[in-house]
This record gives structure tokens, sequence and C-alpha cells, in this order.
DNA sequence: GCTGAATCTCTACAAGTGTAAAGAATCCCA
DNA sequence: TGGGATTCTTTACACTTGTAGAGATTCAGC
């Protein structure tokens, strides 16, 4: 599972956020809803659609006259291969300068800064358990 | 300063790594010092370096026949271009999810957990100095 | 069966990206 | 001063991305 990281582009993710939100769901409908935003036509925002099927990013089924949208991949590995990239390219696959460079950057307010440290205590729990980590393990 | 946040290309990120190591530096020697990791020829790696000159990446000056090259954008600009852009897209500008992500998918040993603990803690203290910040504030 | 609305398919095109060959210019040295 | 080595310039080409028009298809209702 999880295959091969994937990035997206701008409108890959414009398109691929709306289809999370709405799937299953056809090219007029996903049009519609991102013409505010957006104002793509019909045509492109179905270019966009069908070449991401081609990628693997969206696959699409045929119901009547209508095609019908699913996403393929999920948005933690969209996510992943987003923060992969940056994390690879920018910051040699180092942690620490990144969330340096995260903190340096956005003004983090008081509340998520806590957040934050919730977030790291919270994964320290998870990753050792240590002691009885009496879960369930492996299959079968 | 600081301009509007660029993201590189996986070849831009190439070079201009290369580059922030090696500046002031010329094509050729950059062509040879990429070599084994790429394969690529002096020609490719000429026009990916003329081309970040003309994107305002690289700033390049002919000194004799050879032209020198140098960054135009620090690495702490380039770096947070490419988290921005991760941020904005893949996690809707919200810091926590992204490093949720980040504690799921790399493999962070303890060490890590602690400077990650550590980067907030001090973050905090600058941030918000809150009590007597005689640090010798501002510019003249 | 015909018409109109909705949808689809095909085709296109400009800009950007990855990759590079071929030939021109230049310089050092014998 | 001519040749070889180094570097530069020009041009190209395929693929991707952003964007979309034009015409074909299909269905629903008259």
């Amino acid at each position: 599972m999880t295959p091969q990281p994937t990035e997206l582009t701008e409108a890959e993710w414009t398109i691929i956020k709306s289809i999370w939100d709405n799937e299953p769901c056809s090219a007029p409908a996903i049009q519609e809803l991102l013409f505010k935003k957006t104002a793509w036509t019909y045509s492109t925002v179905r270019t966009f659609m069908d070449r991401m099927v081609a990628k693997g990013l969206l696959r699409a089924e045929k119901s009547g006259k209508l095609t019908v949208y699913r996403s393929a991949v999920t948005r933690k590995q969209a996510q992943r291969g987003e923060l992969l990239y940056a994390l690879k390219h920018a910051f040699n696959d180092s942690l620490a300068p990144m969330v340096q460079c995260l903190l340096d950057t956005k003004n983090i307010s008081r509340d998520e800064l806590d957040q934050l440290k919730r977030l790291i205590a919270d994964h320290e729990q998870t990753r050792s358990p240590k002691r009885f980590s009496s879960k369930s393990g492996g299959k079968a």
C-alpha cells in the first residue's frame, strides 16, 4: 500500500480536494463547485480529471452517460507525498530544520504551540509503548 | 525582501544546492560536481542555470570567457517557498496536521523527538520574552 | 421522430521542464 | 600561428501543465 509518493500540481490539488469532499461525483459537478474559485470551464476541469485518472490519482467509472469519479489516493497519501518532496529537496530529509523553518516562517499562536507540543508528546507515547503493549499484535 | 516565495523543480533544487555550497562557481564546475549523481551533460546543466538566471534564482556574471554564477535566493528563502507550497496545498495552511503527518510518516528517533521539543521550547522563549527581555533589542 | 439541454470526446496550443547535440568562440601552448 | 582543450551559444525536441473550443452523443420530453 501507500504507493510511490506523488506530488500534485496546484490544479491537481484543487481538483482532488474537491473530489475528496464530494466523491463519488461527476465532472460537471466538480466544475460547478470550483467555478467560483477558478473560473475553469468544463473542458478544463474534465481534462485535468482525465489526466489524473491516467496518473492514477483518480478512478473513473461510466454510469450511463455520466462518468463518475472517485479519488484513487487518500488525502493522507497525497499529503505525505507533498511533505516528503519538500522534506527531501529543501531540507535534505532532516526533520528539525523543517520544523525550525516552520516556526520561523509562520506566525504561530500560543495555542498552536501548545498543540504541537501535545502532538509530540502523544507521539512519544505511541511510538514506544515500552510497557504493557498488550495491543493485539500482528495478523493471524 | 524575501520576495514572493518560489518553488523549485527537482532539477533546480539539485543545481541550486550545489551552487550554495560552491558559489561563486562556473557552469562546468557545477556540471562536474553533479555528474556523479545526475549524469547531466554540460549543455543540460548550462540550460538549467541560464533558465534559473532568467527566473531570478541565480545571478550570472561574465568574467573573461567564464560565466560565474551565484545564488540569488538564499537557502532559507527557497526552503520557505517549498514549505509554504506544501503547507498551503496539502494542509490548508494548518500547522498541526502537517506536523502530525511528519510524525506519522517518518521514523523519528528519540533524539529527534527531543530535538523537536527543544526547538519548540526555544521558540516559545523567543516568541514571547514576556519577562526581562533585556536582550539588546533592535538595531541602533 | 425531433429538439434542446447536458455531457462527452477530440483536438489544440502556449508555456514550462528535462535533456542534449552541434557548432562557434576563445585561449593556452608548442 | 595553428591545434587542441575549454567554454559558450544556439537550436531542438519530447513531455507536462494550464487552458479551452468545437463538434459529437445522448437523453428526456414534446
